[in-house]
DNA sequence: TTCATTTTAATGTATAGACAAAATGCTGAA
DNA sequence: TTCAGCATTTTGTCTATACATTAAAATGAA
């Protein structure tokens, strides 16, 4: 295959990166040494460097010139799965039984969820089933203003999640994970011991700038995992 | 500000796409009739288009023009930020207290970490500090056939985390993210009550296609979050 | 009609040159 | 010595042009 020369010399200088025959801080040759190497024009070289500018792979200072960059912060991809979607998946039976449903304003939102007061809201809260057993409760806000059609919706049975991903796709969100104890509302709801672990899972979704909804889900430990990759292939096994 | 105007250009159609002026499908004006709408060359137009196209915003086919991109899979791009950077980020002193250090090979791994029996191992166990108080167990294999420096590094103090980091940066990983409460064992190295909920997050990181690591580290429930964001800008705040 | 072929409009790659901007490192003055 | 200012190197941006590549669209033959 005929590569292009400016991914040519992208991936030359990507492969030493990696494999760590340029460790980090390691300085790669100027523009002009590489223009000379590759016999091309200088805007052919820029563009394979400034590729590896963007993948943050190297930082470039001017008068300075290209150093391999510091790996810090790794973004992996977060698989964030239909709930009803992923329990069916495994076989087994899913339900939600809908514990709350309360038409509010954006004044009595939540202080985690900064909406404004005028905007109308539903509050939803219920619990997932699979195979007749709770194991996951969740909290939520929508904002109606933009999904007025949720009025309607009828959660006994599908989640609000999954009534939510297939008539609003989200544009943009935001979603924070941590571990915490039940407390005593939930581990009621959950049917297990007061401050039992539980995986807990904050989101905010827009579309555009527009809020749609807050939702804070607390999974039972032991009966839901996250998984993220990060890499060029598909998953491993190892 | 004076942006460039290849980035002036990449911004105007970045903020009609993400408003939703441009919806999926739609399509953008040629080059032609840009470098006439900007009064420039056509190379300008080019590279803000395809920093949209690399972006995964618009999708360019040659003959029949630029469009926007459907939106993509539902997979959230998760930070996995250094312990110790991240705790001195809040202005806490960081430590890490190593526990345990053995080396063995590969036949002795764990069950969730398959090497080659012949590999040589590196067995390490420790817990992380903030401001003299711990937050967080590790217990990590490490292939030192790939990384042969480790055993003469020092974790006394910087994390074995950290130090791979630095030296070794990896290609692909593979992570579970789950709350479990705390063992007997890890609630004493962390001086809290016995089962006491954590988030528990386990690693499996490669360099091409050898196996670097496989770490299981534990959070205290309040002493640490995951973030993921999906969508184009950075992070908000609402 | 239907299929194969040619045309053509759009993006993709590359060149050579010019000037701008910025940060390093040198030089000279206090 | 130390600091301010200057020169130089290196990347950043942009132009104008050329030819390659691709796939849609038009064309023509069966």
């Amino acid at each position: 295959m005929n590569l292009p020369l400016h991914e040519r010399i992208r991936q030359d200088f990507e492969t030493r990166i990696l494999s760590g025959a340029l460790g980090p801080g390691a300085r790669l040759p100027t523009e002009q040494a590489l223009m000379a190497h590759y016999d091309c024009a200088r805007m052919t070289v820029n563009k394979a460097l400034s590729a590896l500018a963007t993948a943050g792979l190297v930082d470039r200072r001017k008068k300075a010139g290209t150093f391999v960059a510091r790996p810090r912060v790794h973004a992996m991809a977060m698989d964030i799965p239909d709930i009803g979607a992923q329990v069916a998946e495994r076989g087994q039976s899913y339900r939600f039984d809908l514990g709350l449903r309360r038409e509010l304003d954006g004044g009595q939102a939540r202080p985690e969820w900064r909406v404004d007061r005028t905007v109308p809201l539903l509050e939803l809260e219920g619990v997932h089933f699979a195979d007749g057993t709770p194991f996951a409760w969740e909290h939520r806000f929508v904002n109606v203003a933009a999904v007025p059609e949720m009025l309607l919706a009828d959660f006994t049975g599908s989640s609000p999640g999954t009534w939510l991903l297939e008539h609003v796709p989200w544009t943009e969100a935001d979603a924070h994970i941590t571990a915490t104890g039940a407390s005593a509302a939930q581990a009621r709801a959950l049917t297990v011991a007061l401050g039992a672990p539980c995986l807990c899972v904050e989101r905010k979704t827009w579309r555009g700038s527009e809020a749609i909804t807050y939702v804070r889900q607390l999974f039972l430990a032991g009966a839901y995992e996250l998984t993220a990759h990060f890499g060029p292939g598909a998953r491993r096994d190892g």
